[in-house]
DNA sequence: TTAACTTTGTCAGTAGTCGACAAGTTTAAT
DNA sequence: ATTAAACTTGTCGACTACTGACAAAGTTAA
């Protein structure tokens, strides 16, 4: 699981003997851009995952990891980011959701 | 540092006695804008993160991380991502930059 | 060679972002 | 209570980036 997100389509989609016609057809877009999307040059929407997952049967948990791993790493490696940016990331995400819980009590 | 980007600033600014006016003039923009920044109802944008160190003498990698961090962070939330997709997002920087190493050595 | 598959370039339409301004609200001092 | 400064919110046109679509060129394998 240490490729990109294009490389990971591309590997299930020539696994089940797809053709970017067939595949592009079930994710309703463009062979042309679904080529672009697995060499990364385009971008996968986060929109069409559900349809992804649906298309090879994969859960949808799993293709978010997958998916949002692959965003993070290249706004990292083209900011070159320290890699303490992921340990306060995790940080603020448990402050997000403890200020969320406090905006659900006062509003009920 | 377990705010958010918007309250982080805020705190840089107020601690210096400046207005939303001041800081906006520094950073360049509309000091209406900068209060939704702070108040997380608009992204600050990356090209900006140079002004704001230079504002507030800080180091551009730590603002950095903040910023990032945050942006990461705040998906996360939104699409409700397990917390693996941070280790994740680890691994995939690593290979980033063992085929960038790569294609270095290639093209030189 | 030829047919299927894939890649690349381009472009118009569209959606989202940004700067700017106006109007409204809050805060603090008098 | 009045005033002024600080802050918030809504809106809108301009600008930018994304997307879908198609054509053309390149690759692969029979």
């Amino acid at each position: 699981m240490k490729t990109t997100f294009g490389e990971y389509i591309r590997k299930l989609r020539t696994d089940k003997g797809l053709t970017l016609t067939e595949l592009a057809a079930l994710l309703k877009l463009d062979s042309a851009n679904l080529s672009k999307i697995e060499n990364g040059k385009r971008e996968f929407n986060e929109k069409r995952l559900d349809k992804l997952a649906t298309a090879f049967e994969l859960d949808l948990n799993k293709l978010k990891t997958e998916y949002f791993s692959d965003q993070f790493a290249k706004k990292m490696f083209e900011f070159n980011c320290s890699s303490e940016t992921l340990i306060i990331a995790e940080e603020k995400i448990n402050y997000l959701k403890s200020i969320n819980v406090k905006q659900s009590e006062i509003k009920f």
